[in-house]
DNA sequence: CCATCTATTCGATGGTTGTCAAATTGTCGT
DNA sequence: ACGACAATTTGACAACCATCGAATAGATGG
């Protein structure tokens, strides 16, 4: 338990969101990419490894931020992203219960 | 890690399965009753408890199993399930990685 | 053998979703 | 203000999927 992770409470509602999100294999391989980079992971640099179109990509971005998984940081022309460890983790903790 | 958690190692493609299985609320629903049974959780039961057709039911039971997260076992007329979970806590390693 | 019960399979259907091309928005430098 | 670049939105489409009713399979008891 770190520091930063502050006590996140999921409600069944976002569970579903995240359970949703992740069961799409290229929204995963987009989330480990993510969390992955040594800083935050610009867009353009996941177009480029992800063989899709960029209007695909910003539809998985978006649910991916709608699910709580990542935050979007937008500077300027470009957004970068970062993975939300804590909410994964709250995931993965109450999946674990089973 | 106990006795009989065997070492468990899930391949792509079924990572891909449990998470396209995990991804739908009604089979986490199931996989929750079939886990909370206090011994193997029979068939006719969920069908109770869950407001789905028999046709639906054996449908997501299907899907469980494919996945590798349930064992299903016969008796008679009627099937038991019983949660997987050496194969579930593996997925949950593998996400914990992001 | 037949009726009954449990569970699965089949065929169909309405809704969801991943994907793209094209148009749009927003930002920066010149 | 304009052009170039990054990202999003829109509209459309094909593929997938949860769901159901009906038919089928398999087991048990009389």
């Amino acid at each position: 338990m770190t520091m930063a992770a502050r006590k996140v409470q999921l409600d069944e509602r976002q569970i579903a969101l995240i359970a949703r999100a992740l069961g799409d294999p290229r929204r995963v391989e987009i989330l480990r990419e993510v969390g992955a980079a040594k800083t935050t992971c610009p867009c353009c640099q996941l177009l480029e490894s992800q063989s899709i179109t960029a209007a695909t990509l910003s539809h998985h971005m978006k649910e991916l931020e709608n699910a709580g998984l990542i935050d979007v940081i937008r500077e300027g022309k470009t957004a970068r992203y970062a993975v939300r460890r804590d909410v994964l983790a709250a995931y993965l903790k109450d999946l674990a219960k089973i």
